[in-house]
DNA sequence: GACATTAGTGACGATTTGTTACTAATTCGC
DNA sequence: GCGAATTAGTAACAAATCGTCACTAATGTC
């Protein structure tokens, strides 16, 4: 049995520069769409992700919330951390580290300020590198998370049809899901309850509106999924 | 049609103080157990998560590696963030801002140096109410990740048996598994591989020992599930 | 050698899932 | 007005998956 060393690092807070790096995404014209701000004059990016730092004791949440509704006059309806990073990668602010997160912002709501613009999130324009990767990163929290987290119901007004919210799924997850196993999937969930309105879009048969009303359902206790992708 | 208003935020970095704060997990005595190092003489609790400031441009898993190796003499085999947090909760360092870092370390591997120990996680020692805060969180993630990341694997040697894995299993998610339903899930994943080794371990029938060996499948394609945990 | 203990598998029934094919309600073109 | 086109919604079948039980296998203990 080896002796065991004594405590080798003493440790000492440090002081450094933070930011908050948003992606609000909302769907947009059938893709999903992520506000851009446009640079000062002189920046090497002419677009970047909204940023700024967070006030003295103000939840990093807070803070996105507070960067989103500056530009869209509405606050997200729903905001997760995408990971903070602490690397050699440019930051448009040159801060140390940035703290990611992503806020989704329903179908619709709120209207950007003269330097915010929608960019489809397949068509963004040349962005910081450490803003690149934050983007990455959030496209693929929000992909492995849609279906642990309402992600998909808080890109959506509060009220919406049932192919409203399979179009969501489909953006989110990249590929097109079959009709008939979406509702009866969902059906099972008990995550959304009939309205008794309907909407008529153009052509085609009304559709029933829908809201989230999750009920509490146990646990499903099922075994283990090995869901691991690697690829 | 509104007129869009001008850019209301002028963003500027802040200068923070920053804590990486590591939660180090690994299986001990049928449990899971956590990594705790002794606080100096004089700090309002007696055991704190160990932590330290990154360093100039150190990525911030890099800086968990540090501070994990610096205690247990060996580098944990995975890393994860579990988030950051910037609110009025207290920190041993009264760091402004931590990001919190789970670490997973195999079975056996590592001796702690002197001031630092294992707790069970069912039974800790008051810790700040930062550091409780990111173990709670850091707890939800493992157990919500453990199907889409080889986190199992990473608290294990390099061969284990398949009742090792699954005693694992068991200890991340709580709760009981099936043998038979286990082994087929898990063959049907192909992420082990046999090796032409048996362990005996006292009485019973030796078992087989196999490694973590993930074969490229294609992905699987399946539907929505819609597993929120509404509770 | 009987028994306890742990490993590993075959098989059955129930449930879930992917898919096809249908019915329903509306608008558009003529 | 009336059929074609379009979108919504559902029934039902076949295949795959899953939970469970019951068994066989190989070891140590007494």
């Amino acid at each position: 049995m080896r002796e065991r060393p004594p405590l080798p690092v003493k440790p000492a807070v440090r002081r450094t520069t933070l930011a908050v790096d948003v992606v609000v995404l909302s769907p947009r014209d059938s893709a999903l769409a992520l506000l851009l701000v446009r640079a000062p004059a002189g920046a090497r990016e002419r677009w970047s992700l909204p940023w700024d730092a967070p006030q003295a004791e103000e939840g990093l949440e807070d803070t996105a919330a507070r960067i989103a509704r500056a530009l869209l006059g509405v606050t997200p309806a729903f905001f997760e951390q995408v990971g903070a990073v602490s690397d050699a990668k440019r930051h448009p602010g040159d801060a140390n580290v940035s703290v990611g997160i992503v806020a989704l912002s329903p179908l619709g709501a709120g209207q950007p300020v003269a330097d915010a613009e929608w960019f489809p999130i397949s068509a963004l324009p040349t962005l910081a590198p450490r803003h690149r990767a934050i983007v990455e990163r959030a496209a693929a929290v929000v992909r492995q998370r849609v279906d642990q987290s309402p992600l998909a119901f808080r890109l959506l007004p509060s009220t919406f049809t049932l192919s409203d919210l399979q179009g969501v799924y489909e953006l989110l997850l990249g590929r097109r899901l079959h009709k008939a196993s979406f509702r009866r999937a969902l059906q099972a969930s008990y995550l959304v309850e009939p309205t008794d309105e309907w909407r008529s879009e153009g052509r085609g048969r009304p559709a029933q509106l829908f809201r989230f009303a999750p009920k509490k359902r146990r646990g499903a206790r099922r075994g283990v999924r090995f869901d691991l992708f690697t690829e």
